[in-house]
DNA sequence: CCGCCCGGTAACCGGATTTTCACAAGCCCG
DNA sequence: CGGGCTTGTGAAAATCCGGTTACCGGGCGG
C-alpha cells in the first residue's frame, strides 16, 4: 500500500519539540518532504507550499484564531488532507473539526507512526477519487507535448502515435530530466519488474521511440545513449551541417532509403 | 457543510446492540440510510448494496478472518469509505488497518455522532474531486445530448434506448471529457468496484453503446479506442468520403503522408 | 409457465504490439 | 589497430488486445 503512496510533501503546524523531533525522523525515514511551521500561517502561503496534507495541532493557534483558521485551510484548500492533532479534546470538539473539513482528529499523544499512516489513508482517498492523474498538467519539452491524459506525445496537436509502451517509456526518460537513467532502472520504472539478463527490450523501444520522435520533430534530438550506462533525455536542436555530408554517404550506400525514417534534406548535398 | 453531504447509505457491521441503537438512531435522525450486519458478509453482497460507507467492528469477525477480510473490502471497493470502530487496539493494529485501506479507525467507546462525522469527513473527501454534480444539466456533445435524470441520451428528441449500464458507461465517458480512461478505471467508476482480471464486459458494453450511438447519429464518432489502454470521448464528425472510395483515399494521402510510419514502396506499385 | 430483456461470460479471429534473435556497427581500452 | 563488449537495426516469432458473436441465467411481465 505506502508502496503507492510515492513521495508527500506534509506540513506540520506544532510546538512540541518532542514530537516534532520524532515525527520529523519518521517522515525523513520514509523519504517524505515535510517541513515545520510554528504557529499561524497565511493560507496563501500553504497553498504556495504545494503539499499534500497537514498536521495540525489547534493549541498552538491562539484560542480565538483556532476554529477560523481551519475553516479557512479546509475551505481554500480542497485538496489538501488536514489531519488534526491535538492533546485532550471534546466530543464536540472534534465533530466541530471535522464539519469543518478536517479529515481525520487524532488526540496526542500519539505514535508518530499512526499519524504517517493517517496521512496516507486521507491522501490516497483523495488521489483514488481523482482517477489517479489530474494535476498532471501538459509537460513540454524541446517542441514536444507530452500529455499523460492522453497517453500520448504531440508536436503542434500532431500525435506521435506511440504505444503504450512507447509512451510510458517516454515519459520514464522526460520524468528524470536530463540525469542518465541506467537500463536497469529504465526496466524497472516502465516494466514494473527487474530487467532479466540479456534483454534487450529497453533498447528496442528507445530505437522505436527515437524513429517516432524524429518523424514528429525532426529538428531535435531528445534522447541520447551513455555508452555502458543508460540513456538520458534532454531536448536539443541539432545541428544540421554536422550530419548532413557524412550522414548522406551511409545512408545512400545502402538500399533502405524509404525504411528507415526519412529522406531528409541529405539530397542537396550530392544531389 | 453537513449540508452538502446530502443523504448517504452506511452498512455497520457490528454486534454491540447498545452501540447500534443509538447510532441506529443518529443515522435515521439524519436521514442517512443503513442496514445493520451481524458478520461477515461476502463481499459481493456489499458491491450489490451500493453503500457510500461502511463501519465495521473488528472483534466480529473471526480473528483469522478479520484482516483479510478489511483487505479485501478495501481491494474491491476502493470509492467505500471503511472506518474501523473497534474496542481497544495498540498502534500496531490501527496502523495495519489503515495501511490496509481502511480510511479511519475509532476506538470504542466512541460517541455516535463522532463516528457519523468521520463518515462524512471520509465520504466527503471523496465527492470533492468528483465535482458534486447533482443538478447536472443536459449534457450536448455532437448530436447528443445527455440527460442524466432521464438515464437516457437523444437525438433530436428521439431516445437512443440506452440501457442502465449502457447509459452509465455513456455517462462516465463522457464525463471525462478528452481524455483516455483505463477499463479498469471505467470499470471502478460504472460498476463501482475493482474489475476482475480478463473481464471483458467493458468491451462488451462498449460495443453496444456504440451500435446504439450510431444508429442514433450515425455522420459522428464518439467513442475511440487507444490501444492497450482504454477509451475516450469526443464525438467528433466522421469523414464520409474516407470509406466510400479507398482509392481516392491513396491517391490524395499527400496530407500526412509522413505522419504515420508508411514505408512506401514507391516504385512497386506501378512499375 | 413462457418469453423477452438485460447483464455478464466464453470463445474465436484478425490485427497491433512486444519480445526475441541474429548480425552489423560502435565505443573503449590496451 | 584489434578484441571484447555495448548498442543499433531489421525482421520473424510469440503475445497481447480488442471486436464480435453466441450463449447462459436471472428478473420480470404477461
Amino acid at each position: 500500500m505506502s508502496s503507492t503512496t510515492g513521495t508527500l510533501r506534509v506540513a506540520v503546524i506544532d510546538r512540541d519539540g518532542a514530537f516534532l523531533k520524532v515525527l520529523g525522523n519518521r517522515l525523513d525515514a520514509a523519504g517524505w518532504q515535510h517541513r515545520i511551521l510554528g504557529g499561524l500561517v497565511p493560507v496563501e502561503e500553504l497553498v504556495a507550499m504545494k503539499i499534500n496534507a497537514i498536521v495540525l495541532d489547534m493549541s498552538v493557534l491562539p484560542p480565538e484564531e483556532a476554529w477560523p483558521f481551519l475553516e479557512r485551510v479546509c475551505g481554500m484548500l480542497p485538496g489538501l488532507g488536514v489531519i488534526v492533532c491535538t492533546n485532550e479534546s471534546t466530543v464536540a470538539q472534534r465533530v466541530r473539526g471535522l464539519r469543518l473539513g478536517a479529515d481525520d482528529w487524532v488526540g496526542k499523544p500519539c505514535h508518530p507512526e499512526e499519524v504517517m499512516a493517517r496521512i496516507e489513508a486521507v491522501v490516497r482517498r483523495r488521489r483514488r477519487q481523482s482517477g489517479g492523474r489530474e494535476e498532471r498538467g501538459p509537460l513540454v519539452v524541446g517542441e514536444l507535448e507530452i500529455r499523460a491524459d492522453q497517453y500520448q506525445a504531440f508536436v503542434s496537436g500532431r500525435s506521435g502515435d506511440l504505444t503504450r509502451r512507447e509512451f510510458e517509456l517516454l515519459q520514464a526518460l522526460a520524468d528524470a530530466q536530463g540525469s542518465v537513467i541506467e537500463r536497469g532502472e529504465i526496466y524497472r520504472r516502465v516494466w514494473g519488474y527487474e530487467m532479466a539478463h540479456g534483454d534487450r527490450s529497453v533498447d528496442v523501444f528507445i530505437r522505436k521511440l527515437r524513429i517516432k520522435l524524429e518523424q514528429l520533430s525532426p529538428s531535435w534530438s531528445y534522447i541520447h545513449t551513455h555508452f555502458g550506462i543508460g540513456y538520458r533525455f534532454d531536448p536539443e536542436p541539432v545541428d544540421p551541417s554536422a550530419e548532413a555530408a557524412p550522414s548522406a554517404a551511409a545512408v545512400d550506400a545502402g538500399e533502405d532509403a524509404e525504411a528507415t525514417t526519412v529522406e531528409r534534406e541529405l539530397e542537396p548535398t550530392d544531389a
